[in-house]
DNA sequence: GATGAATGAGACTTCATTCAT
DNA sequence: CATGAATGAAGTCTCATTCAT
């Protein structure tokens, strides 16, 4: 066992541990034993309990959210961002704790909220401006303001899966697909009907 | 000073140091300084500190939610979306501290989110749900889960707002008004141009 | 309802709730409520809720133990130490509260032993040392310590009403009649057989 | 220092604070001074202050209960007898402190209670018990109930050893063997001169 | 005299962090 | 490097007692 393997098992059990009871809620002690580890041993490898927190947010999840668009750049605009949204879900669902935590802990540490800031939102909120800037160009969207436009369908996505997330989504009827196409296509063609 | 005074008190004063701090970053003595009262005094209005966080909860942000759509029912879709989204903002910065304090907490407090959603959520919704429900009857809105709809709506402006507040908000140009249009414009129309 | 007729509230639930909980396990809120009163008009009554325990102690139970002796001087041994003890059971369990809270109290709080020893023991003690003295003079009884045998009687009649109280009596067969009359006998006769 | 040592020092010393003060006048603070250790170390140990006070009840005066009827028990009844109560006397006396202790708060924690009477009453109880048993069936002692036998010899005793403890033992003349043999000879022969 | 809200010292307990092994 | 016992500051909460009404 290498010191490495050390410290990825701490991270591994400090994402699940924090993204269950939150940074305050979750003990040095409980992450020490989910990793199967001495709880000093923690301290060898981050400075404190805050270091390994913000150990947290910087390569995680970043690596898996680029170089998507370029791929399916030649398909219409529902099946890009159908794409794209499919991607930062499937993302967000199998890191839902430490997102969850990130998000959270950002509110009260402003060093988390910066990394998670720079690290992550950025550069996903970048990839769907990108795209929307593009097709204002070619005059093929609205003339809005792109970032706007980006957090606005990110608004719809981030509290879809919020509700999903919650257990008290009470919408029976429609699928994770059906919903999906709905979101786009209000985002596309808004809810009026022509 | 009567004992309600003294309770409103300590609400108000949970109210900031929460927000500031979070629920365990915050201390039930600086609570009771800042509250300008002793510490014990606190214990005497709420059985601990976890009630006391739930009694914000409760009757605070709800009571200004309703009686909302009836008077601007014969105004323009645009109209009536951009009252009821103004009138939300109103009542969140308003009560910002309370309302980020409750959402965040309550991704690790099952009470809280319980609580959340059965006072404050469920009753905005359902507002918007039913005036969404309504224009799909008449066929003014497409055939899209009301609920849903409802929740992309809310989704852009709770993002909005929580953009507004990160203070990472660089998009220069728009006023906040201008915001609420072309949001109010992608939910009716769509990005797509005609 | 006069200001004696409330001290004797508080002293009735003091001896109530100080007989279920202990004296440190009591509160005085609860004592408060169990009487009737609010919390501050205790110590309009008693100086601390020491004091309202070291009260409880003199007056209560002293003044039915006396002048039992004359009366039966003329029976039988058996049938005198019967009566004695029939009479002391009788004020035990009618006041078992305050007694087992005294007892127990007097391991840690000198001054309720003081007061316990001086009003209620030693009379309680006296009446059967004369008797034994008494009957050890007329050459009946063996020339023993008084005082000693008195306390064996005690500790026998004693250990037989703990037992009872403590729920944990597992002696089916005698009745309580039967217990008492094996326990004269022993104490008369001793196990020996003839 | 192994960690057992720490938690015997914790324990010898919770023996000594709550002999002295009870459970509820002890505090962990003073505990924690007398046994050298800083006050979260015995929380390391035990789980609670209440866990701490189990824990006593436990293994401590048990072991040297037993074992003893049979190295005696070919001597006459007086001087088995004897033995047993000198035995008996001189394990109490070793752990006053802890003895009163748990007859004081058993009566208030019913767990406390339990490990009390499983553990070592009816142990010591047992003992006697069965050696009155063989007298009676060897028709050398009257047909009395054992266990109520029992218990009314173990009430002289505690109330003789309760006595000496209280400090306001005036029986001037008698040694304490000398209390022993009238004792036991009032159990075994009564006081009536033959 | 009675009330009960307020007090604040101090109780028990937790937990991040250190350090001798 | 790893361990885990020990630490002690800091936290929440209790409760006897006071005092303005």
């Amino acid at each position: 066992m290498t010191a490495q393997d050390t410290k990825e098992k701490v991270m591994a059990a400090a994402i699940k541990v924090f993204g269950q009871k939150g940074f305050h809620g979750a003990t040095t002690r409980e992450i020490a034993r989910e990793a199967g580890v001495a709880e000093g041993t923690i301290f060898r490898h981050f400075k404190s309990k805050k270091d390994l927190l913000v150990s947290l947010a910087t390569p995680m999840v970043v690596d898996s959210l680029i170089g998507l668009i370029d791929e399916v750049s030649n398909r219409s605009d529902e099946e890009i961002i159908k794409a794209v949204i499919n991607n930062r879900i499937k993302i967000i669902r199998e890191h839902m704790g430490i997102v969850k935590l990130l998000i959270y802990e950002s509110v009260f540490h402003p060093e988390v909220q910066e990394i998670l800031y720079s690290n992550i939102i950025s550069k996903a909120k970048g990839v769907l401006e990108k795209f929307i800037s593009q097709r204002i160009q070619q005059g093929r969207f609205k003339d809005v303001d792109p970032s706007h436009a980006a957090r606005c369908l990110a608004g719809m996505v981030f509290m879809m899966i919020l509700w999903e997330n919650v257990g008290l989504d009470e919408s029976k009827g429609l699928t994770k697909d059906e919903k999906i196409t709905q979101l786009v296509d209000i985002f596309l063609h808004g809810m009026t009907k022509s």
